[in-house]
DNA sequence: TCGCATTTGTGCTCACATTCACAAAGTTAC
DNA sequence: GTAACTTTGTGAATGTGAGCACAAATGCGA
């Protein structure tokens, strides 16, 4: 396929393949044809096979993708192929179940510092990490964490994500339930509980 | 306007104009224009005009939208206008969150009830409510609850979500990393982190 | 009362995303 | 070796949503 621009859809759902893909390499296996993938996931077909096309062939013909490699290649693709650390800023109560989350090891991910502004949580523990306070942010680069999750009072999120920004963080992950205004160079992605909570009685 | 299909879009987005206008209305803001709203929420004014008309006109030429009474039609809208009760199944780590989070009451949400598999935690209490056997969810409809929040591990999320649907639930927020099959009069939410972060070391 | 400034509501166009349909490429069975 | 079958990769068609541009409506001041 000539080249062209990967829709921002399709690097959303590349995820979701590496996830099934991980799940069929623990369970041996081998290959995986996209009308399979499509059953479990609940997407088409042609979906998955123009998706993945995006970034070259890698399938078989009359067979489907090979397993193993497939999940490699999409790590590649992803920057998940070497091990990313992650800062976590806010040790409340959100911030502490997703520290203690395995589920972001599958995607390579490792919350490697908690940060938080409370003096009475600063020097705890939480699992192996210790709560960190505020001013240690500012060395997050030399550290090399680029990536950062906030989960403190949206009121808070701003300025918080403005001195993550000038610390050379690169992607934030923000839980709090606002918009987060950074420089185009730094991709944020929101998550916003109530407001998925919300659409539903729509639907009713 | 003639009448059109509601864009999912659309409906997606009342929700983050609700949360907006709730906010304009505690400070006792009377009026806001789409550009004034559009400039908060970081979208084009045309967008939140044509999302809005969809539902009807309620603005006024030259002013803007009236704060007050476009919140209360939005809630309409949305069916927010009455309390909806809401069940929590899994008081684990990120449940237990969830229950103690304060961010739901602000769409009118109003966590009822939650309910775990595990012995040792049934019967604790978790802020004022206190924790109930899996058996428990059967009777949900009797109680007039019809929505809830899954925040249970990945692999027994979906014998959970056709239980729920068994019980009367009408629409589900996910939090378990996986795809939950339903009839298609269930709607499903779901919010997965790890994706989410997934995707930022790509655009690093 | 009139003209100017403001802002909504919406038809239209464009961009993006999904899905179809099929040729190409490979496998399997005999 | 070949015929039947499977599945990919992709151009084209279709569907969906975003944004522009402007008419219509309203407010306000002179
Ligand atoms: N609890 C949930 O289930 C839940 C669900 C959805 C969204 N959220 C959002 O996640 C965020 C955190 O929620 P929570 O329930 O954990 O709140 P929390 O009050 O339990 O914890 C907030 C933590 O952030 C710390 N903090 C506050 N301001 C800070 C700052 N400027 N810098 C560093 N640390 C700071 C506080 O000391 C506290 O430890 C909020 O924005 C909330 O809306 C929470
Ligand atoms: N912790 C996080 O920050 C986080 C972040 C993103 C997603 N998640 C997802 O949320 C879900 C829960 O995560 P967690 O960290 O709270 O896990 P957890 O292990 O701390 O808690 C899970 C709870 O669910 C209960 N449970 C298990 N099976 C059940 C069943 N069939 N019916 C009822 N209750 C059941 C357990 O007894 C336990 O209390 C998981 O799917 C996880 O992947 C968690």
């Amino acid at each position: 396929m000539k080249y062209r621009k990967i829709p921002d859809e399709t690097v959303r759902r590349m995820p979701m393949y590496l996830r099934a893909l991980s799940l069929l390499e623990q369970e041996g296996q081998q290959t995986i044809s996209s009308r399979q993938l499509a059953d479990r996931l609940h997407l088409k077909p042609p979906q998955i096979r123009k998706d993945l096309s995006y970034f070259g062939a890698f399938g078989t013909r009359g067979i489907g993708y090979p397993v193993v490699s497939a999940a490699q290649q999409i790590r590649t693709i992803l920057r998940l192929d070497v091990r990313q650390k992650v800062a976590l800023i806010g040790a409340g109560r959100l911030g502490t179940a997703v520290a203690a989350y395995p589920g972001f090891s599958v995607f390579g991910f490792d919350i490697a510092a908690v940060f938080d502004k409370s003096p009475a949580k600063i020097g705890k523990k939480i699992g192996r990490l210790v709560i960190e306070d505020m001013q240690s942010v500012d060395a997050l680069e030399a550290r090399q964490i680029r990536l950062a999750i906030v989960a403190i009072p949206a009121e808070e999120a701003q300025a918080c994500a403005e001195r993550l920004v000038r610390a050379g963080v690169k992607g934030i992950l923000n839980l709090a339930p606002c918009y987060l205004a950074v420089p185009k160079r730094v991709k944020v992605v929101s998550l916003d509980m109530a407001m998925a909570l919300g659409v539903l009685p729509y639907y009713m």
